[in-house]
RNA sequence: GGGCGAGUGGCGGAAUGGCAGACGCAGGGGAUUUAAAAUCCCCUCUGGUGAAAACCGGGUGCGGGUUCGAGUCCCGCCUUGCCCA
């Protein structure tokens, strides 16, 4: 028998066949099919735990090893609690509109929808290949009618909403909320009858809030539609949108690289205004912030949207414009007679308003700046500066946000021929505009307070605009900035020798001397300032020098050249003095004073825009909205959605010539069937937009409760049993946008009452990415493995040249041609395997390398599990399986391999979790005899890592049905722990010794213990012991001298 | 430029402020075998002394600090990744 061979023993871990055979097994006996409570077979009193991965965007590549490290994550997780008695929802579907698709179908001409089907049945097959407990049953796709119909839905709820800021309300949930989305219905009759008033700005509020308010009633009918409509949660906006011709669409931010061009094919892009839907996300800015804090999310997750949403505090200033306005007997004048009323920051005309954050720098404020686009450059541009600054606009037309604000660059800009008034002291400073100021952020003008700005200072620099030091830095600033500046002075010497070296070589011994004598100057010259001059006299300075100092001084600090009432400002309020206050007092009084006057007022800034909501592409979501021939905007009825997309054969986005005046053209305006219809006699247009890609993962979650549902987007109670979502993983790459969306979505729903919870994703994991290898030669350049080989331990060289090279880590990418295919590792493999390797990879939050050569590591576990249980040579179950009781080592083998298990599984240590099984492999491995009563739950755990193995092996020990239901084993503390334990015995904090001692032994027998030990004894010996430290069951340590 | 992570053997990685390197890979040795594969067992951070058992020392990117005790906490620096500009 010993001289059998391999292919002689019919018992061997066969584990093609017996994936095969379970995959089979579960889909015919619909294992993981998961019901809802109150269908038949679901026991609603048990816990339910949702469990979501980031459903994937099939692409024409097919899966890479990236993609199902968090699903085997997750499906150990659901495996795991389904065994814990939790009713488990472990759903997967696919995100299957947008561009990536449509780019794909325009490179290969095959529609998109053929494309995106066979990318699915590519993808399904792939993960059912893995062995993963999805309820397939529950599948979904975004791009499918009976999907889009509830997102064209959701839309519509959106376009018929508003948000009414200050209702204060208490949710399903029982929270307190101020804010909250609102039927357009209810608008209206608050306009009506009276309970709602429109401001300045035509912004609904509540009567009785105060200020100046627009009556309603005297508004025509028109008028009247404009204001709802600008209310709506979908409206339609006319903003500055990256429009490329060449790809025929608006790209998004993330779209455009610095360069100011696509990401796809680098054609150029220009910013221009354009018709487009918007949502009001910045609504929900404030509860997208204050609901982050209940979440368990990772903490950098929290903190990226923390900042996108961006909020500042600090205040709304208005700047009258000198040509208009003037100071007469302490009141703004304005020459307009037209213009009635006082200036506010609701009522603007012929003023500047801007948002700071520092309110406190009012006095620097020494000239201001237009972004390109504001509306009043047209209005205020003199003739004389006509033709520059016209230039200019359209130069910035061709830069996207990202090249403008890149602050390596020059400044640049034009003056406006025009003058504002400075509120707080009356100065007249000039208007500019520069590319550097943005439209989208605050009000797209600033105030230019160059002494406390780097970048109003590098601007004022170029051109030579007075600078006003407002704020007296703190002396750590100062002294870094000396450090700064005279480190400049040794560059400076050792650049004139090297120079002079250069040209006079025969001098280059006394060159050499003199460099070393003048080495050091900087330190020299920083100690003189410091010690002789004095940090008072270099921050006096500095106030009255600031250019000298080559930075503005941006962070806090004490006021100064802030005068206020003391220097009698001929301005309304009589100026308001800021000398030594420190900058938040200065903040908290300028406030006021801005306040008081009228001026201006305090406010909360949000970095947060209103999301572009439509594309001009074919392959999305249609919007279900007709318009007519006045401009009007109206849903379709419920009764029509879905609003189909129209299959067409030429669905390319039409591209234009190399010009930012083109106008975009979507392929659905080749749809001349489709495009209008006739509703009551009148023909309206459908509109020609799609969604973009975002669209469907925004609630995509909500649909799987109950998929094929179609009255409701998702049954109510079903939504009840089963939102929130307790476990949602993916990758970081969604940290802000995917995440922001959906949760802002989510609050609309619950606003209306459609959902239960205020957030949907309770936790958040990332798993990390899957890199591979890479290797670089000499000169930095980076080359794939499959142009290097390998000599000897661990040296590589290139193939060609033989020239040695490093192996670095890298992207896996296909043009390094290190991508690793998982359909080759489970062919020679097993799913199994794969698994076990993908999770004993490392945490997995962590980036780590794929190392194929690693896997046979982990395939060999597979076989020693087998082997425990299985006769290689007979493929029976093994002789050495016994119905005796298992003696202790064993159970404290077991039951250690499963407390270590049960913990780490709930920790997401997937790692460590198999380094227990491996351990308790390790045990029992030599053993002769090994009892049935621990090798059977031994079967269980084994079971969420590599489920196919765990079945085999659970049948073969006479079990006739899935062991996915079994009851996970209980851990027995006794054996979890051990009796005895080795402690270490130090000295002085150094090991002299290891004693073992009983687990429960006090603090006294340790140090007992320790004392009596040989070495240690012979250590102390003749010293004085200070002071004995005993950790329980760790260690004693013995300070003694 | 700012913010947030990370840096531990040849490699992937482990370690509630308490014995650094669990577990795996690679490598070495042995058993089994006619032989090999497979399997099983043992060794494997490092310097020194030693025939050996063992003993003495060093060690978690670098430099400081807190502590009886630091991979872990604090400060500064270097490298690197991600996010924002």
């Amino acid at each position: 028998m010993a001289a059998m061979k391999d292919n002689e023993k019919k018992g061997r871990y066969a584990f093609t066949a017996i994936e095969a055979r379970w995959q089979k097994y579960w889909e015919e006996n619909e294992t993981f099919r998961m019901r809802n409570p109150g269908e038949s077979g679901v026991d609603a009193n048990k816990p339910k735990y949702y469990i979501l991965d980031m459903f994937p965007y099939p692409s024409g590549a097919g899966l890479h090893v990236g993609h199902p490290l968090g699903y085997c994550a997750t499906d150990i997780v659901s495996r795991f609690k389904r065994m814990r008695g939790f009713n488990v929802l472990h759903p997967m579907g696919f995100d299957s509109f947008g561009l990536p698709a449509e780019q794909y179908a325009v490179e290969t001409n095959v529609h998109p929808a053929t494309t995106t089907k066979k990318n699915i049945d590519q993808y399904r097959r792939q993960l059912k290949m893995f062995g993963f407990s999805y309820d397939w049953s529950r599948e979904l796709a975004t791009s499918k009618p009976e999907f889009y119909k509830y997102t064209q839905w959701m839309f519509k709820l959106m376009f018929e909403s508003w948000y009414d800021a200050s209702c204060e309300w208490t949710g399903p949930d029982g929270a307190k909320i101020v804010g909250r989305a609102r039927s357009i219905r209810e608008l209206v009759a608050g306009l009506e009858s009276g309970a709602l008033v429109l401001d300045a700005g035509l912004h609904a509020r509540r009567s009785g809030e105060g200020g100046e308010t627009r009556d309603w009633s005297s508004l025509n009918g028109d008028q009247k539609q404009d204001v709802i409509d600008r209310h709506r949660l979908a409206h339609i906006g006319e903003i500055a949108v990256n429009w490329c011709p060449a790809l025929g669409t608006v790209l998004s931010n993330e779209e455009v690289d610095s360069e100011g061009r696509s990401d796809r094919g680098s054609h150029p892009v220009y910013r221009r205004p354009l018709r487009q839907w918007m949502l009001r996300i910045p609504s929900y800015a404030e509860r997208l912030l204050s609901d982050l804090d209940g979440l368990d999310w990772p903490e950098p997750v929290k903190l990226m949207q923390r900042n996108w949403v961006g909020r500042s505090t600090g205040a709304e200033v208005v700047f009258p414009l000198a040509d208009w306005w003037c100071v007469q007997d302490g009141q703004w004048v304005c020459s307009d007679h037209a213009v009635d009323g006082a200036l506010s920051p609701d009522y603007t005309p012929h003023a500047i308003k801007v948002y700071t954050t520092r309110p406190d720098t009012l006095f620097g404020a020494t000239y201001m700046v237009l972004a390109p686009e504001h509306e009043l450059v047209a209005k205020i541009t003199t003739p004389e500066q006509k033709e520059a600054v016209d230039q200019y606009v359209a130069a910035t037309r061709r830069k996207s946000d990202l090249t403008r604000t890149a602050d390596a660059k020059e400044k640049t800009g034009v003056f406006t021929g025009s003058y504002a008034i400075n509120p707080v002291n009356g100065e007249t400073i000039p208007v500019w505009i520069a590319d550097y100021v943005l439209m989208g952020y605050g009000t797209g003008a600033i105030m230019a307070v160059p002494g406390g700005d780097a970048r109003d200072f590098e601007f004022s620099c170029a051109f030579d605009l007075p600078i006003v030091t407002v704020v007296r830095p703190n002396e750590a600033w100062i002294m870094q900035r000396v450090d700064a500046l005279v480190s400049d002075i040794d560059r400076a010497a050792t650049d004139g020798f090297d120079r002079l070296a250069e040209e006079v070589p025969e001098l280059a011994e006394t060159i050499a001397d003199r460099r070393e004598k003048s080495q050091g100057l900087a330190d020299k010259t920083a100690k003189v300032l410091r010690e002789n001059v004095g940090t008072e006299k270099l921050l006096g300075h500095y106030v009255n020098h600031p250019r000298t100092w080559g930075e503005a001084f941006a962070g806090e600090g004490v006021a100064v050249n802030s005068p206020g009432d003391s220097a009698g400002l001929d301005v309304p309020g009589g100026g308001c003095e800021l000398n030594g206050l420190a900058t938040a007092d200065a903040k908290g009084r300028i406030t006021q004073w801005l306040e008081k006057v009228g001026i201006g007022r305090g406010a909360v800034n949000y970095k947060l825009r209103d999301w572009l909501f439509s594309r001009q592409r074919y392959w999305g979501e249609p919007f279900p909205v007709l318009h007519d021939d006045k401009g009007r905007t109206v849903c379709v009825g419920d009764d029509e959605l879905p609003v189909e997309l129209p299959p067409m054969d030429d669905f390319r986005p039409t591209v234009s010539d190399d010009s930012s005046d083109s106008v975009p053209e979507p392929p659905l305006s080749r749809a001349t069937e489709w495009k209008t219809v006739e509703r009551d006699g009148m023909t309206m247009r459908r509109d020609l937009n799609t969604m973009p890609q975002w669209a469907g993962s925004c609630w995509y979650y909500l649909r799987y409760i109950d998929p094929h549902n179609t009255e409701r987007f998702c049954d109510a109670d079903a939504e009840k049993y089963w939102m929130p979502i307790d476990l949602y993983v993916g990758g970081a790459e969604h940290a802000v946008l995917h995440l922001l969306y959906a949760r802002f979505w989510h609050k609309v729903l619950y606003d209306h009452g459609y959902v239960s919870t205020r957030e949907p994703f309770k936790k958040l994991f990332n798993q990390g990415m899957i890199q591979g290898f890479a290797f670089r030669d000499k000169r930095g350049l980076v080359v794939g493995p499959d142009v290097v080989e390998k000599r000897g331990e661990d040296q590589y060289v290139l193939i060609e040249s033989g020239e040695a090279v490093e192996r670095v880590i890298a992207k896996m990418s296909k043009s390094l041609k290190n991508v690793v295919n998982p359909d080759e590792i489970i062919g020679e493999y097993g799913a199994d395997t794969f698994r076990m390797y993908e999770m004993f990879m490392g945490p997995l939050d962590a980036a780590k390398p794929w190392n194929t050569r690693d896997v046979p590591g982990l395939h060999k576990l597979c076989q020693r599990i087998w082997r425990l249980y299985v006769d290689e040579y007979t493929g029976e179950l093994s002789a050495a399986i016994s119905d005796d009781a298992p003696d202790d080592d064993t159970l404290r083998a077991f039951h250690k391999t499963l407390k270590r298990v049960t913990e780490d599984i709930e920790a997401m240590k997937f790692n460590t979790a198999i380094a227990a099984i491996f351990d308790f492999v390790n045990a029992m491995t030599p053993k002769k005899s090994r009892s049935r009563a621990v090798l059977e739950p031994f079967v269980l755990v084994v079971a969420p890592f590599a489920p196919h193995l765990a079945e085999e092996l659970w049948s073969r020990l006479g079990h006739a049905k899935t062991l996915s239901y079994e009851t996970w084993p209980a851990v027995d503390e006794k054996y979890a722990r051990d009796d005895e334990v080795e402690i270490a015995i130090q000295v002085n904090g150094k090991i002299k010794s290891r004693v073992t001692v009983s687990a429960d032994a006090d603090d006294a027998a340790l140090e007992a213990a320790a004392r009596s030990d040989d070495k240690v004894a012979s250590v102390i010996d003749g010293k004085t012991v200070r002071k004995v430290i005993v950790v329980k069951g760790r260690l004693v340590n013995i300070i003694a001298n």
